[in-house]
RNA sequence: GGUGGAGUGGCCGAGAGGCGAGGCAACGGCCUGCAAAGCCGUCUACACGGGUUCAAAUCCCGUCUCCACCUCCA
C-alpha cells in the first residue's frame, strides 16, 4: 500500500515517496511561545503526531521530526515587556507550558526541537548566500534590516499561487527602505528600546531574526538541503511558508518535497485566537475532561477540516472513547504486553488515504461491534483477537486507552483505598442481591452513583467505573 | 481585488458516478430482579437551479451562503 498525501503546493493527492529509502525528514512549524497554549495551538501537533506514528509504525519509516520553537518575535518582545519579564524567560515559560500540554495529550516528542535564537549563525550564512546571489539586500536606510528581494525570484508566490501584483499592499513598507512593498525581512536591525539581550552581531549589524528565516536555517541544519515533508497550520501558507520556500530555494536548497497544512479549531464559527479572546486553554479543559478524550476529539476529524467546537462535542468524544474502553475492558482480562497484531486492511487503506482518521475510526468501531457480538456469544478468543486489533489501531492514532500515558500521575495509595472501599460495598450489594433484597442492593448502587461510581452487573459479576465527568477509569 | 477551503440525516462527520461509513442522541425490541453495558431494528441525508448519464451527494454549468489567507496567528 502506498501512502497518499495531499500536497498543498500542487493541490493534489500524491503518492508519498521519500527522498532517501526508508527515511523521512519532516519539519513542522511550530510552537508558539507568546502565551499559554489553547486547543487550537495543539491541533497541529496532534495532526502531525498521527502522521508520524503512521509513517513509523504503519510504514516502518525512520522518521526524523523537527519541530521548531520560535522563541523570539515581535509579540514575545512586546508581551514580555508588558509583563516586565525578560523576553527569554517569557518565551521559555510558555515553551514549557506548551510542551506540558503536548505531553498530556500523548504527542510524541520530536527528534529535534531547535530554537530560532540558537541558529543565528546559520541565518547569517543563508543571508550571505542570498545577498551574493542577488536575492537579498541590506536596507539602505541604515536600519540594519535585511530584506529578501521578491522581484528577483521569479518563482515567488508559487506555493500559494499568488501573483505579487495582485497582493494587497503592506501599508508601512515604503517607510522601511524596501525596494518593493512585498519584500520581507530576513533580519531585523536592533531598535531603540528593545532589550540588548534580544540582539546578535552580524556582518549587517546588530539585530534579531526575522520571522521566516529561522525555519529555513533550522530545516537546513537538521534535515539538510532537501527533506520530505513540511507541515503547519493553514494560516502559515502565506506569507510564512511561501517566504521560507523562496529564501531556501533562492539560496540553492531543494527544501520541502511535500507541503501539508492543518485546519482550524473554531469557536462560534471564528478562528480561535488570543486576540479574539475565544480560546480554551489546555490546563483549563483538562480539569474536567480527560486528556485522552481531548486527544480523541482533536484527532477524529480529518486534519484539513475545521473543527467547530461546541457545547457537547467533548461529551460526544467521551462517549466514543468509553465505547472503546468498555469493549477492551470486557474483552481483555489483563493489559496486553504486546499490541502487535495485523491491522485490518480497511484501516490501513483509510490511513493511507491522506490520513483519513474518520474512516479509520469507522473500522475501529466495526471491529468493536464484531468483538462485542463475539463476547455475547461467548467467543472469548475471537473477542480477544479483535480487542488486540482495536488496541493496535487506537495506538496508531494515539488514542489507545491502555497506553500507560493516560494513567500517569495517579496516586496509588488513594486508588488502593478507593478500590478497597468500593469493593466492600460491591460485595455487600452482591450479598443483598443473592438474598433477593433488591431494595438494599439498589440503595447501595444509588449511593455509589451519587459518589460518582457506576456499578454494572455482568455475567462475571459486578464491575465498577468512575462516572464520565471524572478523570480516571479503574476496574474493580 | 487576488488565493484557497466548505455547505451531507436531530447533532458530529466519512464518502466522491450504482452496492445507503462511523460516532452521538432519540425511539422500539432482546438481555437484566431493575438498571447499565452490549446486540438487533427504526428515523435515511447530501445548499439551490439547470444539465450530462441507464444511473449523480459524487461529473458539468450557473446561483446562494459561510470560512480562511494576502498584517501577528496552529
Amino acid at each position: 500500500m502506498t501512502l497518499q498525501i495531499y500536497d498543498t503546493a500542487t493541490r493534489e493527492l500524491r503518492d508519498f515517496e521519500p527522498l532517501r529509502e526508508g527515511k523521512v525528514g519532516m519539519y513542522i512549524c511550530g510552537l508558539t511561545t507568546q502565551g499559554a497554549p489553547h486547543i487550537g495551538h495543539v491541533r497541529f501537533a496532534v495532526a502531525f503526531d498521527i502522521l508520524r506514528r503512521w509513517l513509523t509504525a504503519g510504514h516502518g519509516y525512520d522518521v526524523t521530526l523537527v519541530r521548531n520553537v520560535t522563541d523570539i518575535d515581535d509579540k514575545i518582545l512586546r508581551k514580555s515587556a508588558e509583563h516586565d519579564v525578560d523576553w527569554f524567560a517569557w518565551s521559555y515559560q510558555h515553551e514549557r507550558a506548551t510542551n506540558d500540554a503536548l505531553d498530556l495529550l500523548g504527542v510524541l516528542r520530536p527528534t529535534y526541537e531547535p530554537r530560532a535564537t540558537g541558529h543565528v549563525t546559520d541565518m547569517v550564512e543563508i543571508m550571505q548566500r542570498l545577498i551574493d546571489k542577488g536575492h537579498a539586500y541590506a536596507a539602505d536606510d541604515g536600519s540594519g534590516d535585511v530584506y529578501f528581494d521578491v522581484r528577483s525570484w521569479p518563482d515567488y508566490g508559487s506555493l500559494t499561487r499568488q501573483n505579487i501584483d495582485d497582493m494587497e499592499d503592506d501599508g508601512d513598507a515604503a517607510a522601511r527602505g524596501k525596494h518593493d512593498p512585498h519584500d520581507f525581512a530576513l533580519w531585523k536591525g536592533h531598535k531603540e528600546g528593545e532589550p540588548e539581550s534580544a540582539s546578535w552581531p552580524t556582518p549587517f549589524g546588530r539585530g534579531r531574526p526575522g520571522w521566516h528565516l529561522e525555519c529555513s536555517a533550522m530545516a537546513h541544519r537538521w534535515l539538510g538541503e532537501s527533506f520530505d515533508i513540511h507541515g503547519g497550520g493553514i494560516d502559515l501558507r502565506f506569507p510564512h511558508h511561501e517566504n521560507e520556500q523562496a529564501q531556501s530555494r533562492a539560496a540553492g536548497f531543494g527544501f520541502a518535497g511535500y507541503w501539508m497544512h492543518n485546519g482550524w479549531v473554531t469557536l462560534g464559527g471564528e478562528k480561535m485566537s488570543k486576540s479574539l479572546g475565544n480560546t480554551l486553554s489546555i490546563p483549563e479543559i483538562t480539569k474536567t475532561v480527560r486528556p485522552l478524550v481531548l486527544r480523541y476529539y482533536l484527532s477524529a476529524v480529518h486534519y484539513q477540516s475545521t473543527i467547530e467546537y461546541h457545547e457537547g462535542s467533548l461529551v460526544e468524544a467521551q462517549a466514543a472513547v468509553e465505547r472503546i474502553e468498555g469493549f477492551l475492558d470486557r474483552a481483555l482480562d489483563e493489559t496486553p504486553t504486546e499490541y502487535a497484531e495485523e491491522l485490518p486492511k480497511e484501516f490501513a487503506a483509510a490511513m493511507d488515504d491522506d490520513l483519513n482518521v474518520s474512516g479509520a475510526l469507522a473500522v475501529v468501531f466495526d471491529t468493536i461491534r464484531e468483538g462485542n457480538t463475539a463476547l455475547d456469544e461467548g467467543e472469548r478468543d475471537d473477542a480477544r483477537r479483535l480487542a488486540l486489533q482495536v488496541v493496535a489501531m487506537t495506538d496508531l492514532l494515539g488514542v489507545n486507552p491502555l497506553d500507560p500515558q493516560w494513567s500517569a500521575g495517579g496516586d496509588d495509595r488513594a486508588e488502593h483505598a478507593l478500590d478497597q472501599l468500593v469493593g466492600a460495598l460491591v460485595e455487600q450489594r452482591k450479598r443483598a442481591r443473592a438474598a433477593r433484597d433488591f431494595a438494599t442492593a439498589d440503595t447501595i448502587r444509588d449511593d455509589l452513583a451519587e459518589a460518582g461510581v457506576v456499578v454494572e452487573d455482568t455475567p462475571n459479576g459486578a464491575r465498577w467505573t468512575l462516572s464520565s465527568a471524572s478523570t480516571n477509569n479503574e476496574k474493580a
